[in-house]
DNA sequence: CGGCAAATTGAAGTATTTCAACGTCGGTGG
DNA sequence: CCACCGACGTTGAAATACTTCAATTTGCCG
């Protein structure tokens, strides 16, 4: 928590950072550091925050709202390969240009560090380098994650991939809700249009298969972005039953 | 290719670790000292090198033939969410355990640097750290790679994207041959059921996918598992088409 | 209230899965 | 040496799922 104390250099009070998940065993001080050296910026839903290609010089962190990381292809469109929320770090510590073009899916606010102070502040702190490193890998783990979600060969398995990882691996950040007995209230972070993009199908695919879970029960739509999990346990048998690959041995 | 010189700790010459590309900027002496702590393992194809959730007390370097990185589902199925070629390491640096179980695509062999001595190496060395976060960076980047992929609609788009991404990231380590003018000869390194299962289709499908391609001009099957590719550019417009997404804005 | 974007629905065409059968290759054992 | 077997790849045909195009509904904002 950055306390207010007279003449130092607190310009992003309140950025929550000690509430960051990878930020944890940064020592207070560390944290007070970073944040003297941070700017906050925000971005309305479907600005660009980063252009891929661009060697950006800040590495940021996403404060509030959600990112959508995208790649774009041969013929100009795009194609997203990820998503940010709250605590999520992004940009280049070395100088090295992005691979992903980033934009903003909900209104969002970010907290900019300066790439060299940054950097400064991971040599001096091993814990900050370790939560960078940390990151980086928990990064890792959803892109792989999305992996087995998208390789799922029906829509309606990766929708109910979709909805469990917004449970289970984002389900601190993303707006979820238990009532217990296998019961969550989703709030969906991303258009269909979007979801449609992310999953590899149609929105209208996307649709379909959102009503077709519906009628099975095991969900309910409250709103199109805002969804109720009526039995988590059916929705990921769904998930599984379209992987019938016996890798076994 | 090890050899046996007297009284020198060498017990891993000749792993080729000199050759690997995020080891390019340590310098000779670590390199030796790496040596110096390393084993080699061999492992035949099919053979488990790393179960999921197991957490090892190594760090480890493929350094001759594939291996592949599978979760495992609810019901014990395994889904492919990667493939680990020569010069990738895996392993956990913080004893935590792994996310992924680790089997030979091929028959294959690994140095595997014992964990505590590793971290040492590290520390004192700030270019093999480096070189491990950037090997972190770079798998980042091919998981992310693989979702655009896995998100093309249709399983011949997915394949051309498979084939490019063995000729453009794979192509250093995999065998690939170039004869100019838009033709390559690849080695495809998994089984057509490995495919299907990366790819979330099934091997019938990925089969008859090859053939399509093939009747187009598109590519040559000399083997099953040994693709020329006769036109690079139209594999590319096949594997983009699919992505008919207008996320322009 | 009109207009626009997002979401939904319907119907037809296409692609993929599924189930079954066949061919090929490599190894094993008679 | 040859027959047999199993793993793998391929092919065919029917059922299913998805995309595509078009039209309609819904919700939101000016």
């Amino acid at each position: 928590m950055v306390r207010e104390r007279g003449g130092i250099l607190h310009s992003c009070v309140g950025c929550g950072l000690a509430q960051v998940p990878w930020l944890a065993n940064v020592p207070a001080e560390t944290l007070q550091e970073l944040a003297a050296i941070c700017r906050r910026k925000s971005f309305r839903a479907g600005e660009t925050v980063a252009r891929e290609g661009e060697a950006p010089d800040r590495i940021c962190c996403v404060v509030k709202g959600i990112l959508r990381m995208q790649k774009t292809l041969g013929d100009g469109r795009q194609h997203i390969v990820g998503l940010l929320f709250e605590g999520d770090i992004f940009g280049s510590m070395d100088g090295g240009s992005l691979a992903v073009s980033i934009e903003a899916a909900s209104d969002a606010e970010v907290c900019a560090f300066q790439r060299e102070p940054f950097k400064t502040l991971v040599l001096r702190s091993p814990a900050l380098g370790q939560g960078v490193l940390v990151n980086l890998r928990s990064e890792l783990e959803r892109a792989r994650d999305w992996m087995a979600i998208l390789a799922i060969p029906k829509v309606r398995g990766r929708l109910a991939g979709f909805l469990l990882a917004l449970c289970s691996r984002f389900g601190g950040v993303s707006a979820v809700k238990s009532f217990g007995h296998g019961t969550f209230e989703v709030k969906i972070p991303i258009s269909r249009a979007d979801q449609a993009n992310l999953l590899g199908a149609r929105p209208e695919s996307i649709s379909r298969a959102y009503h077709a879970l519906a009628d099975d029960g095991k969900i309910a739509i409250l709103r199109p972005d805002l969804i109720e999990i009526r039995n988590i346990e059916a929705l990921a048998a769904e998930a599984d039953e379209g992987e019938m690959d016996a890798r076994d041995r």
